[in-house]
DNA sequence: TTGCATCTTCAGAAATCTCTGAAGGTTCGA
DNA sequence: TCGAACCTTCAGAGATTTCTGAAGATGCAA
């Protein structure tokens, strides 16, 4: 196990524990790093000495969670990319999904069970937990979009 | 990819995505889904036909993160298991340590770069994010103890 | 204390996942 | 239209993770 000292080592461990490829956990610490406004692709392969298939699985997968995106860039070839205002709310949202996919899966497990089982009961305490946080959490991420935009 | 309709297993396969173990996950999706109030590892290790080695170690992972918990079994030699009472709610806790860590990967990041450059108000933007996170999680699960203990 | 049923641990086999590198595509300027 | 720079895709090598099975530990009954 290194030892990593940077910091943008550091969170892309974390970001990959939390789920991310490796790779694409390193790009988007990159991004996140940089001192400069955009990243080419080519830019982060130097940066973290990956192969450039590496950087553009990533930036691929990247994109399409919505955590950063494409900029145009005038007078250059090169596609530059940033991460996107709101990312880390977005993450916090793709993550919900699994709320429903866990509340759902209880309501199934219901239907094939019946209420009153003790598998019933079981599962039903799991669909109420999940559909109560699949009511909360959208609100609770809207009120710091706008306390956010408030105090901007 | 195998197809399956099995609510079971296909719960398993969702917490597996969340994190767990494979094994682990199915381990505690038989637990969820049994008909029986407890069930032995002998019996998890039958009815998921896995090796009593991955059922004990998956018991014994679901055991330290809260989930499950061993039931004294009079009369019998073997150790009894069931999930635990809010279980869930345990889990979402869990997943929360995760915002702790952001957040302070965030905070050290800005210790690096300083707070006026692009890193820097990036980072702070994240920092912010879960900072408001960890400030509001757990007032949340709190609330859901609350309602469920009131209305039971 | 002995014997039996059960559980735990762990080394290694097997399955899975990840990254690279090279070939091919795309876009832009000239 | 051509060439150069850059990006994307994908097969396969290599690394990693995961599961099993067997040996050993544990606890209970007699």
């Amino acid at each position: 196990m290194t030892a990593t000292s940077d910091p943008a080592e550091r969170l892309a461990l974390v970001l990959a524990e939390g789920g991310l490829q490796r790779m694409t956990a390193r790009v988007l610490a990159a991004l996140l790093f940089t001192e400069q406004e955009t990243m080419t692709a080519g830019e982060i392969a130097e940066a973290l000495t990956i192969s450039s298939g590496s950087v553009s699985t990533a930036l691929k997968s990247l994109t399409g969670i919505g955590l950063i995106e494409r900029v145009p860039a005038p007078g250059s070839r090169r596609e530059h990319f940033r991460i996107r205002e709101g990312a880390w709310a977005t993450l916090m949202s793709n993550q919900n999904a699994v709320v429903t996919v866990m509340r759902d899966a209880a309501e199934q497990g219901i239907a094939a069970t019946g209420p009153d089982s003790p598998a019933g009961r079981r599962l039903a305490e799991m669909r109420d937990f999940y559909d109560y946080l699949w009511r909360e959490m959208p609100a609770l991420i809207e009120r710091w979009r706008a306390d956010r935009a408030g105090s901007r």
